[in-house]
DNA sequence: GGTAACAATGCAGTATCATCATGATATGAC
DNA sequence: GTCATATCATGATGATACTGCATTGTTACC
């Protein structure tokens, strides 16, 4: 690959998007040092904010991970005090998982701080390219989804083909 | 804050960035299935590829993993045929890591993939919109860049007047 | 009422990623 | 030559994140 001494745009926004979400990890590694969570933990805590209480199964399903890794999610969040199991109210089998207090609390602090950095990066985006701006992450975010559903689809016809034969 | 029924960008940009963070995850952990590859081996692959062959020491360093870590990794890479350790020429006691040929052509094959990636995704862009999309991402990137820098220290100063006390 | 499907979990297992402690060997300064 | 230091490997350990299978209690259907 040739290089010339200034970068093609196709490569940058690519990279940088990358270096981006590397950075946000990176973040968060450093921000949840010390503490019981963990990048699955906050997706479940985060899915629970986002869609209230709900039964182990359909978080495992909205996660689409195992009902099994759920409970053993859900251990570890409620060992941390930052979730509660209680019974389903008409079904006895299945167990509510709700965000407790100290954590609904904990989930508006994250979000302040959500904003406040979105804040700050779009402040450091020129006036006059924020909207541009805005419309391309959009753009590039729908693109993307696009194509992983497709590669998802691709997957599971594969997987289809190979226990048909 | 206040929300009116059409979003902030403030909120918009960021969780869009978050969601292509997450999808190139997916992506990643899609491509990579059944493959001995991982997230922190591509890691020192591509670390390998920037920089050319280095000893395991100059791997941990750069990777700010501990050196242990990079024998298990090399380890690994090395049993798939990514990488070959082979004596250093003048220190008995180092070991260089290179890509081995395969490799080679691996990551010049991932390389191309990533250019058309970006293409892709830049022509999912109305193109009047390219230009500010990226001097944007390039400011957030950089904005992010000293943030988490700034963030390091911060941690590291902690660090130290834990100690001295 | 009997049976099949369902929710959660105990148990067992795999893989990754990381740490520290220890030891073998090589280097380089004195 | 000797001794501190550097490089790497091994072994032990631990946390996390998954999985599958078998079990227990529950519900729903016929």
């Amino acid at each position: 690959m040739q290089y010339h001494h200034d970068m093609t745009p196709e490569i940058t926004v690519l990279d940088r998007l990358l270096e981006v979400s590397e950075l946000f990890q990176k973040d968060m590694a450093r921000a949840f040092a010390g503490t019981p969570l963990t990048p699955s933990r906050t997706r479940l805590l985060w899915e629970l904010a986002a869609s209230g209480p709900s039964t182990q199964h359909a978080l495992a399903t909205r996660l689409e991970v195992s009902p099994r890794n759920i409970t053993g999610l859900v251990d570890a969040l409620e060992a941390g005090g930052y979730v509660t199991r209680s019974p389903h109210p008409s079904d006895r089998r299945a167990i509510i998982v709700s965000l407790a207090a100290s954590a609904q609390a904990f989930m508006r602090d994250m979000q302040r701080d959500h904003a406040e950095l979105s804040a700050e990066l779009l402040g450091a985006v020129a006036p006059a390219d924020r909207a541009a701006l805005l419309r391309g992450v959009e753009a590039i975010a729908g693109r993307l989804r696009e194509l992983v559903e497709a590669e998802e689809q691709r997957g599971e016809a594969a997987e289809a083909r190979a226990v048909g034969e």
